[in-house]
DNA sequence: TTCACCGTCAATGTATACAATGGAGTTCCA
DNA sequence: TGGAACTCCATTGTATACATTGACGGTGAA
């Protein structure tokens, strides 16, 4: 692997862990000894990494994004903009094939009162197909780049939060009746399914932080 | 000014202005030579412009992004997506005092049958104001750097087409439209007066293109 | 004691030397 | 004659030396 992709995977990957915390300084020599490349790739990665919001330059030093409740709603803001209007588009240019199997799937997990633990790895996999399956459908490189560079964000935000086993199997009765739209070329109500699922996504997550942090600083 | 931020504003401005065409290919050495600096901040710039999404990186070699009438159509969805949900939110939260001030001068402008020549640059300040009058209420990280993005990649599309004065006329009486709605916290006019200003615009200039190449390579 | 100036230094910014890589052309074999 | 492999070369990838800059602390004078 090259070095300068070697630098941006460890530093993306450290900061959507939380190994480094927002507000870290990432200082470019430090950086480099500590993944044993030269700076000239670390560069490189940071360079990256401020493209994509990860990574903030303040002045001479970058350090991680500062990523809080108030980065959260903006971000499901901007989500709820590229999130509908994908919606919209899948259901205009969907392959039926394609989303009559996703249908399938989803209405086997909405079905179970709770998505257990053991399943959780395996319904966050059905939905990132259905992600690919919308973003094929959608078939527009700049919305498509956008819903990247978002979801790289709402991994990061994912750490915040706790799905428990009802909220996952409420999201899968969600994703249901997003399929279905897009299946049945209903426009309107795809972006409005999606609309739904955002807001009590959003609800869950803001539930939980009280919950976990009754006390930010 | 630094070197890496030189490099940046000449390739960017070049590629902006269709002084290198898409399609031209981008090799360090010889830009570096072109611009008067070295290979490294070239790279620095290459690598946020290809972040931009004005450079493509195809394999080994950058060249300047690809733009057809299938980028045009493709930038305006996701346009629609950016600016109904900026329009949204700047109904929401909008200071009365900017939003009263922008329509009346919507209002001079839209009074006119056509604007002059002589007025075009003063309109596209116009609306560089509104723009920026709506990503200050809009206040989300996210949304506004996305639609920073976007706008760089409406200035290179704008060179394809021929904004006359009677299209101009037209589109300050449907920005004035939208501040109106957005003056009044009328959200869903925002919405969806927003989305009609967006197709009146791609309509006119896909007209154009017509017009100016009747026969695409 | 306080403030302004200056020197030191640690960090980034830039240039360049060197390494690795991938492609084009050529040669040789089947 | 077709194609496979090899060689050469141009270009990118990486490391590092050197230049620049901005911050901090110390020293001096008011």
């Amino acid at each position: 692997m090259k070095a300068g992709e070697r630098a941006y995977t460890v530093l993306r990957d450290d900061i959507l862990n939380w190994r480094l915390a927002p507000g870290t300084p990432l200082a470019e020599i430090e950086q480099a000894e500590r993944i044993g490349v030269s700076r000239t790739p670390v560069r490189e990665a940071l360079a990256r990494l401020i493209a994509e919001g990860l990574v903030e330059s303040r002045g001479r030093v970058d350090s991680v994004a500062a990523f809080s409740t108030d980065h959260l709603v903006e971000l499901f803001e901007f989500r709820e903009a590229l999130e509908t209007q994908a919606a919209r588009l899948a259901a205009r240019r969907r392959d039926p094939e394609v989303f009559r199997s996703l249908r399938d799937e989803f209405q086997l997990a909405a079905a179970k009162s709770s998505v257990d633990e053991s399943e959780r790895d395996a319904f966050y996999a059905l939905v990132a197909r259905f992600d690919a399956a919308v973003d094929r459908s959608v078939d527009n490189r700049y919305l498509t780049n956008a819903l990247t560079g978002l979801r790289t964000h709402l991994v990061r935000a994912r750490r915040l939060s706790r799905d428990n086993p009802e909220r996952l199997a409420r999201a899968a009765a969600e994703h249901l009746l997003i399929t279905e739209a897009i299946l049945a070329q209903d426009e309107t109500l795809a972006v409005q399914a999606t609309a739904v699922h955002l807001h009590s996504s959003l609800v869950n997550v803001m539930a939980t932080l009280r919950q976990t942090e009754p006390q930010p600083a």
